[in-house]
DNA sequence: GTCTATAGCCCGATAGAC
DNA sequence: GTCTATCGGGCTATAGAC
């Protein structure tokens, strides 16, 4: 492999999990087995090299916007879609620990970050908003249901799950939230009468 | 002032807004108009300060357990539940910010903060849970709501909130979500007829 | 492109006077 | 309790050979 590939994969590993202030340049250059020189041949400071990390960690994110859920009723498209948001983030945890923890760092090296984090969720946020207004059209769901702000009670839970999984790690509950989710936040958005929240 | 007490202050602020790593103690010492040697001369290291400074930075979250909302009904009980927590994280936002940002660093010095945040949530939730299934019998809330994982909604919404607001600082769309929070999650747990989502 | 060696800085912590 | 002075070490970044 390429040792500049090497260095920036060490890097974003060491990035994310001890976060920017605590890997120096040494340690980098020591599990990439390169010298601490070569880092800064290839990145003019620590900086860099750490912005670097950061895009290529942020990679994943920006893929897969497409999905292929056409054709399926409004319900089932919005739970894919929390199933699918459910999935990533459960694969992907240690970089949206980075994330977040970038995020509140607020005015240091990620203010070119937030914008970018603020567009994904508010992609994923329309998205699902664009469903239920469809489903409304349709008549899949009831004529009752608000697309912005239905969505964003979803994507807040989400979230809310999100952040419980990081204060108990491991936990049952977090798979019968989301499943209280879909029962009740989804579910009652459903068409035929108004159902009950529970 | 105590100068013991005027090093501790200033140092809830600067890990509060810069972190530990960010914070040396010439910095501490510097702001709080002291030396440093006089830091470690009440603090056995750096560590036990950052320690100190946490648990004193926490002290307002222990308190004010009691409420007193005896008497409302329970649906008003959980919105004034839900008002009071959404007052206290604005009015602490910078605390909350710090200790989510400990909660993410996982294995650090944070280790015995963990729990405690867990338990205040723990017990937010288990609030939330009692006046929802004492609503259910007393015959105030419908038949068919389900405390815990109806509770635990709610609390998630409110977490998803919160990240909102660190996402999106200042967004007018934050009131607007706990408006419609309350007006589906909260308004939809009431008796008469199982009302609709939205 | 990759290395060794080192400059120069700031850090946490200690020693010891007052 | 509070200070000044300083030590030892780790850090980022540079110089210069190959």
């Amino acid at each position: 492999m390429d040792a500049r590939e090497k260095i920036i994969e060490t890097a974003m590993r060491l990035f994310a999990t001890k976060g920017y202030g605590n890997t120096s340049l040494a340690q980098v250059a020591k599990e990439a087995q390169v010298s601490k020189a070569l880092i800064l041949w290839h990145f003019a400071n620590k900086d860099g090299l750490f912005r670097t990390a950061v895009q290529r960690t942020f990679e994943p994110y920006s893929i897969n916007v497409a999905h292929h859920l056409d054709g399926l009723p409004a319900v089932d498209q919005i739970k894919r879609l929390v199933d699918d948001y459910y999935a990533f983030v459960s694969k992907n945890a240690y970089s949206v620990k980075f994330f977040l923890g970038l995020l509140l760092d607020a005015d240091e090296r990620s203010h070119d970050l937030v914008p970018q984090l603020a567009g994904l969720q508010g992609m994923f946020r329309s998205l699902l908003a664009e469903i239920i207004g469809t489903g409304r059209q349709s008549g899949t769901l009831h004529a009752g249901v608000q697309p912005e702000p239905d969505a964003g009670l979803i994507v807040n839970a989400l979230y809310g799950i999100l952040l419980q999984g990081f204060l108990s790690p491991g936990s049952e509950r977090l798979l019968e939230d989301l499943g209280h989710l879909k029962a009740t936040l989804v579910e009652g958005l459903r068409s035929p009468h108004a159902p009950a929240l529970s």
